[in-house]
DNA sequence: TAACCCGGTGAACACTGTTCAAATACTTGC
DNA sequence: GCAAGTATTTGAACAGTGTTCACCGGGTTA
């Protein structure tokens, strides 16, 4: 009664060849680059193959933006052993930028690329990264507890304020669109100064969102579906 | 001997052609979607005729993002009437943000694509866009002398920190990887708003930038191509 | 052993950017 | 007006792309 699983195991060993050889072909050419017939080349399969296991390319990057996300969420689980919250919630950002430094073509596909937007409908899937999201929500929270951050904010835009600011660094340099003069860490280090120092400045935030999608848009999800 | 002249009108006459329907394909279909084939079939001429106009369909996308840059530095130009120089600055950075929305082509072309990093290379094409950033440093400096914002700011660090902001929620907003219930204009806002209480607020930037790039930076490039 | 099923294959389709020899159109010199 | 010369335009081809599909072969099942 083994053969069904080693059949299974089969499959997903191949599954797994085609991510590798991807991955591989991704990091080393970029993104661009990457065609089923080299992947299928590098597995010694012929092209057709690769459709037994993947409906389409898309589905191929899909699951290496998937894979990028279990990567970041995983090196930022390390670290967090800043002194104070504030500590804690700079490290985590930082953390998010020096990953678009280690693994630009990661960093591209998870966030810039624009054939890869299922993303933000897949909830099942990346239920892992919103359970990371809660955490460093949690850590915004600790900031607002000890008095680091105003009482005033919302923790899920502070959230996204920050985000948005370091992946404006990361995106400018790895479209190289900075000066020759300029510098990205250094930009890095600012951005997340200032925000932090605007945080704590007492503004009033207009934005509406927590860190979980309302179970409302939920519902309206599933339907147009 | 008007021939040259009629000769070298009939070319550019062609070349615009070029331009206009590389244009109108990617603003309906994205740039991604563009093709040499679909250009010329749009201007009724063969594909290799292209080739006498432009090396490669990176320098037509390379054309296209200068054309780009002259509309967003255009738009900027007009709405300068606010009240108060951090009126001015605020409505200077929405406008780039506006722009994002209006042109999410141009946008991804000008400032995401990594097909066309030649951008930050290119010193004299861009003398233009160079120029306005000029005259927003300006506006910045003026917020400094009236005492809006601290002087012990660098106008060229000032500009980047609030750009890298609004090109993070632009990139955001494109790649579409906002959750359902976010609201990309509301985190314009806020970012703005956060990005501008932290300047005031007294922060020490590290970055060393100048409007103008350093002249010893310009001469290592020149020697560099 | 025969039937079946399923994975892998080669070949093909419709594309893509780009090149190049040949043909055409046009200008110039006689 | 004709020939020579010079741009410009073209069709065809090359090498590549994602994807589909009829077909083949080997392991699984009856």
């Amino acid at each position: 009664m083994g053969i069904k699983e080693r059949q299974e195991r089969d499959r997903e060993a191949v599954r797994r060849a085609i991510l590798d050889a991807a991955r591989d072909l991704f990091v080393s050419e970029g993104f661009g680059n990457v065609s089923i017939r080299k992947i299928a080349e590098r597995i010694e399969y012929s092209p057709a193959a690769i459709y037994g296991y993947f409906p389409s390319k898309d589905d191929i990057f899909f699951a290496l933006a998937e894979e990028g996300f279990r990567l970041l969420c995983d090196s930022a689980s390390r670290e967090e052993t800043g002194a104070t919250p504030l500590d804690r919630l700079r490290a985590a950002f930082r953390q998010f930028y020096d990953f678009s430094c280690k693994h630009p073509q990661y960093f591209a596909l998870m966030f810039v690329d624009q054939s890869v937007p299922r993303i933000s409908r897949e909830y099942e899937r990346f239920a892992f990264a919103r359970e990371k999201k809660r955490h460093v929500a949690q850590i915004i929270q600790s900031c607002i507890d000890s008095g680091d951050l105003p009482a005033t904010l919302n923790p899920a835009v502070v959230f996204r304020t920050m985000t948005v600011g370091l992946l404006g660094v990361a995106v400018m340099r790895l479209s190289d669109r900075l000066q020759p003069g300029e510098n990205a860490d250094d930009l890095a280090t600012d951005v997340l100064n200032v925000t932090l120092a605007g945080l704590r400045s007492g503004v009033t935030l207009y934005s509406k969102s927590s860190v979980d999608c309302p179970l409302e848009e939920r519902a309206a999800d599933a339907k147009a579906s």
